[in-house]
RNA sequence: AGUGAUAUUUAGUUCAUUGCUGCGCCUCAGGGCGGAGAGGAAAGUCCGGACAACGUAGAGUAACAUGCCAUCUAACGGAUGGAUUCUGAGAAGUCAGAAAUCUGAGAAGUCAGAAAUAGAAAGUGCCACAGAGAUUAGACUUCCAUGAUCAUUUUUAUGAUUAAUGGUAAAGGUGAAAACGUGAGGUAAGAGCUCACGACUUGGUAAGGUAACUUAUCAUGUAGGUAAACCUCAUGUGUUGAAAUGUCACGUAUAUCUCAGUAUUUUAGGAUAAAUCACUACUCGUGAGAUCAAAUUUAUAUUUGGCUGAGAAGGGUAGGCAGCUUGAAUCAACUCGGCAUGAGUUGAUCUAGAUAAAUAAUGAACAAUCACUUUAUGGUGAUCACAGAAUCCGGCUUAUAUAAUAUCAUACUAA
RNA sequence: UGACCCAUGGUGUAAUGGUAACACUACGGUUUUUGGUACCGUCAUUCAAGGUUCGAGUCCUUGUGGGUCAA
């Protein structure tokens, strides 16, 4: 049986690797969500894992409110659907996921899921085809 | 009874599945079990503290804040109560009017509300426009005296006129504001010029009150507003804030450039001076403060290195732990004090601690409100606010659905 | 987390507590055969609310929005 985790050690935390995902990383859009990915290669093959990161702006949401809200909801989302699509043990390299919150106003889970799925699925095909 | 406004209180509950962050226990190291997990404002960051680091040699000035009194408090610009002033309401009695149970005025007392409420009688500034005059007030029209001219004839008078000289602040008019009010005396006309009553300022005395202050009385005087203009007086404030601070680990460049200083004297100990630094804005004052070597030159001196200090441009790291949640803590009982807010003692309890930042998602049921519908129990649908801890407390301010309570206003209905 | 600053026509800036000014843009008009130039005119709840004052863009308080700094 599949297990629908989000632990600590899924999230991109550290500045460097953000900055540098701004800086040089594959951009996809459906909405109301833009990804930003990267992939690099470990050493071993059980050392793949995926990390991923959700932004809202606070120029478009002044309420803090509304902005954990939408978090949750994206990291909810991403929670369900993660082991349909990219499970850890058929990854070929290390992903970092960047969500951004594009959209003016507040989406339903359903949309945020279809977007995600969207991107999953993009991710999937990609997954490191070029080994 | 409804509606509206203001204030205060309240700030949904339960179950299932899948998850997140600490804590405790177990473990075959994959994990499992148990229990905990955002507010009344967590917000704004407007005040006051705790706590921490640095400093402590002070004095004066500056800057900032506060400003009726008492109490509470760790403290406050907060709270409670009181004093004073102002505004409003109401209208028994009173006065005025009148179309006669109507209208208006209105002292004290009553009720409600507001007050950055020390000083404008220490000084300086400002008061546009209008107005004669806006602060050692002022003379435009009036009023009055004198002079001049004219007329009359009662010729020591009367009347009129005035680009003259003076007096006046009563009347007019301007303005937000015109320097005590009313009445009488007085005067050429007038004026607190004088008097009576009243109002207020300052000082003294007496009584009441913890005090602010109130009442009475004596003396003194009549003074525009503005301190949320400068300012004066009193009181207070050392600076910086968890990105504080300590500690462990990792890593780099004891490098580079610019500027300033490295002095004098004494046998010696030492003394003076000294770039700069500290007392955190300035001055005085006090304290700290490197003070060596080599080369060239007759010497003064110059150069180089080292050392001290300031700055520039760069390099590295940006992880862990502590600080961190047991605290002016919460609840209950008793005692003390009081107008009120409170204080103490005893007992019980532990009630978030994250760090690219957890506290959630989905479904169901119940409760509340609203709308529609039904004879009715009920049924269907919708709504459920403001808002998210980041070291911790006490306040203030602002936001806030539904419901409850209190006060005020009131269309309509009924009596 | 803490400290601080700003807000005036569409844009950029002024204004001792006393009639809100200037430049550019936009719009309308005059001049011109037409266009440009030139000239004239129009466009302001001074961010919002409350207070002090006879009188606030200005002074005070509270809020709203925007921005800056701190290892």
């Amino acid at each position: 049986m599949k297990r629908y985790t989000l632990g600590k050690d899924q999230k991109l935390k550290s500045p460097k690797a953000i900055s540098a995902l701004f800086r040089s990383g594959n951009s996809l859009y459906k909405y109301p969500l833009k990804l930003k990915w990267s992939s690099t290669e470990e050493s071993s093959k059980d050392q793949n894992q995926s990390k991923f990161a959700v932004t809202v702006p606070k120029r478009k949401f002044k309420s803090a409110v509304k902005r954990n809200r939408i978090k949750r909801l994206v990291r909810e989302a991403y929670r369900l659907n993660r082991p349909e699509y990219i499970p850890n043990d058929k990854l070929n390299c290390s992903l970092e996921l960047l969500f951004m919150y594009i959209a003016d106003k507040e989406e339903t889970l359903e949309t945020i899921t279809k977007a995600i799925q969207w991107h999953l699925q993009e991710l999937q095909i990609k997954n490191c085809n070029e080994e």
